[in-house]
DNA sequence: ATGTAC
């Protein structure tokens, strides 16, 4: 008999589409257990927000973006205007030059021999982000990963972009959404395309630090959401849930709000697990029809909190827009509530980049492409 | 979230 369990208060609206997925995936031959986390929503089969624990390995359950994750790096910054720094970042929707120093902290290591889109940040919910460390709730904790408040940190999150996606369409073109025929072998695979997402995220980190005339430096958090481990004896698959036993995560607010650093300890009941963010509260169909009617791109591109946003994606930036997303304090809240994590820090958003502003991009005429479509 | 197909 299997169970599912949803670590959210009465207060945390959760889309009953997300807890039916979750009862789903429960049915499937070998789970035992399914643990929703405070931004459970859903996704694309399988639930977004979810730990879920099973005999059988299920592709699937783990996604296309395999190693996406979050991590923070110091940067040794002191004065930071956005409007200023935003201009100096790099493109990071194309790869690095052959030439270009930042590819020095992968001393050469290339998973997979996987060279495509290594250093670039993708779409989606990705970004990269300067950020400053606001309040300090554990400053003892705080101190030991070497912030204080007013430090400037930066905070990637991408994962494995092609690599990830390669692997799981080789699995789903012969098996569909059925378990591993040779577990061992997508492990394998997989194990790669997590250490890509690894890199991947160091490599852009120095990109941004290199750019902006710092140095770059080790992550001080690197924390993997989309993975599946071996834990007690079965296969724990986390889909847009962090690791949580006794690891500092960073779990993710929007692009105009604070995200916040805890220190996750999570038992068996959760999956050893974390949620990674605010979580969607909006599909990203609903958050584009919604928001072209409640923003101007321009209070999106500089938020609440004075940061600016870098996106030349109009659409991107309204389905990404922070309203789109759940309150990260309930998230938050109902993580310290369940006994699952104890907040350290918030970082407060400074630049985010999730897109060139201008470039090669070619881009569609979104007005006639939209008119006559939907209500407005 | 992705590369690819429309």
């Amino acid at each position: 008999m299997s169970t599912v369990t949803v670590f959210a208060s009465d207060g945390s609206w959760i889309e009953s589409d997300a807890v039916d997925q979750c009862h789903q995936v429960a049915a499937l031959e070998g789970v035992s257990h399914v643990a929703g986390m405070p931004d459970l929503h859903p996704g694309k089969g399988a639930p977004i927000g979810a730990a879920m624990m099973s005999t059988v390995l299920y592709p699937f359950l783990v996604g296309s973006d395999i190693g996406c994750g979050i991590a923070v790096f110091p940067i040794g910054l002191k004065r930071a205007v956005p409007e200023k720094l935003a201009g100096r970042f790099p493109d990071l929707d194309v790869e690095p030059d052959a030439g270009d120093p930042a590819w020095d902290v992968l001393d050469g290591d290339v998973p997979a021999g996987h060279l495509e889109g290594l250093g670039t940040v993708g779409r989606g919910n990705h970004f990269v982000e300067l950020a400053r460390i606001g309040t300090v709730l554990e400053p003892d904790h705080a101190a030991r990963l070497g912030v204080a408040a007013g430090d400037v940190v930066l905070v990637v999150h991408s994962g494995s972009r092609g690599l990830g996606e390669r692997i799981l369409r080789a699995h789903t073109e012969v098996h569909g959404a059925g378990p591993a025929a040779d577990p061992g072998a997508y492990l394998a695979a997989h194990d790669e395309a997590v250490r890509w997402g690894s890199l991947n995220r160091r490599l852009m980190a120095a990109r941004v630090a290199l750019a902006l005339g710092a140095e770059p430096a080790a992550p001080i958090v690197d924390e993997c959401h989309n993975l599946v481990e071996v834990r007690d004896g079965a296969y724990l698959h986390r889909k847009g849930a962090a690791p949580g036993d006794g690891r500092d995560v960073l779990v993710a607010g929007t692009r105009g709000t604070p995200s916040y650093l805890v220190a996750a300890h999570a038992g068996a009941e959760a999956g050893y697990s974390v949620a990674h963010g605010a979580g969607r509260k909006m599909s990203r169909s609903d958050a584009l029809r919604r928001g072209r009617a409640k923003h101007t791109v321009e209070e999106l591109r500089r938020t609440p909190v004075g940061s600016v946003v870098v996106c030349g994606d109009r659409q991107l930036l309204f389905e990404e827009a922070p309203t789109a997303y759940k309150r990260i304090e309930q998230v938050i809240a109902d993580l310290a509530g369940h006994g699952l994590a104890t907040p350290i820090a918030t970082t407060v958003p400074l630049v985010t980049y999730k897109t060139a502003e201008l470039g090669p991009r070619p881009r569609r005429d979104r007005q006639d492409h939209r008119r006559g479509r939907g209500r407005s």
